[in-house]
DNA sequence: CAAATAGTGTCTGTAAGACACTATCCC
DNA sequence: GGGATAGTGTCTTACAGACACTATTTG
């Protein structure tokens, strides 16, 4: 493996290397709330910020985000989305660090249970500022991202559980785009990309809403 | 710099990092002809392949990339624009690599002169398959985010000269969307964006075209 | 004049926004 | 029935595609 050598008969491991993070953006809309995000409080200064890791030797980026939440905020069983490589040599204190920031999304009602408040919080998307190394710029980042795909398919990473009526594929859409959807609009925008499902559900008084599954695939979980 | 020590007692560079290195499609459009990418001959292997370095200490990204565009193909002046990055442990048999995917798109105005032409290529991206690393993925990636911002706004990239005509713009716009546009449609779409310029311009008979400046910033050279 | 290129007028189909209307439930 | 929620009909506006037409040059 390390037998390579290049001209002037050194090995790759003979130069400098940056040490390599990833910080994620764990975005989330709670119940009838607007898009947030999980922050972590820092072991060493106590500020909020973004779940991160090193990425360890032979480790996928993907994977080194898995871990992280795992031990950060014990969180499982996402997909994590890369989105781009913050690469100030001066932007941590402690030497030369890259951080890749990532975006990944989960079901509120798989992230409520178990968070110890005291070390994890969700903040909406426009009060998560303030943080230190450009951990505002990858939740804007990963906001945008995220309501780009939104806007041209159903719910595509999956946050509310089939089967589900129009009105909460939209509630959720309007959490995503922060602001409201018209309901009419909406449901023909949507009503190609979807399957109608057996049964109907009725919430308190009204019609009950038919309900419906993606025929889109929905994001690798 | 180096005086951080974390809970284990040890400094960062006492853990395994990656070797980080970039790789670049400079795309442009030749006269009257597809949008090109830039190939270098492999130093070791002869094979074509994307120009690209390993980054220095205390160096940023784009600087690595001007740097590698100007050792391996002669070529300045140019914004690179990050892409992705690729993070196969497995993608380098030197080692433990990643590379850092990167766009840049510069004038043949300013690249036809001095290339080395056993060493530099323009190849079209539809042709340029079959090279190492996942440099096929940095070239389609690339072409995708150029075609995305070509729709929305005139030669945001500055691939034509100052002040051009209408007919010269959708040339442009032709080759990066790889397709033949409507030429009424394209002028209705385009006018809003542009500031008509003082002069005519005509080649061979008809009609002399008048001719345009962008109201739009270009990207950053 | 004809040929060639630049530019405009205008029709049509599609789709989003808006709003009124109908449908079906609980009480 | 009355209130509440679900769902549809349809008008308006905007815009891309399409194509015919006009405008201005060279030879």
């Amino acid at each position: 493996m390390s037998e390579y050598r290049d001209a002037a008969g050194k090995r790759l491991v003979d130069y400098p290397r940056p040490s390599v993070a990833v910080d994620t953006a764990v975005l989330t809309v709670p119940v009838e709330d607007e898009l947030s995000v999980l922050q972590v409080r820092d072991a060493v200064d106590g500020d909020w910020r973004l779940p991160g890791t090193f990425v360890h030797e032979g480790e996928r980026l993907a994977d080194a985000v898995l871990r992280s939440l795992q031990a950060k905020a014990g969180v499982t069983g996402l997909a994590p989305q890369q989105l781009q490589v913050f690469d100030d040599p001066a932007r941590d204190s402690r030497g030369w660090v890259m951080s890749v920031g990532h975006l990944d999304v989960v079901p509120f009602s798989s992230l409520s249970r178990g968070l110890d408040e005291s070390q994890v919080r969700l903040m909406p998307v426009a009060a998560a500022t303030g943080m230190v190394h450009g951990h505002d710029d990858i939740v804007a980042v990963a906001a945008a991202r995220l309501r780009a795909a939104y806007e041209v398919a159903p719910d595509p990473w999956g946050l509310v559980a089939e089967p589900f009526t129009m009105t909460e594929l939209r509630r959720v859409h309007e959490a995503v785009a922060g602001r409201a959807l018209l309901p009419d609009s909406f449901r023909r925008a949507m009503m190609p990309m979807l399957l109608a499902a057996e049964g109907k559900r009725a919430e308190g008084p009204g019609k009950p809403a038919g309900v419906w599954r993606r025929l889109t695939e929905t994001h690798p979980r």
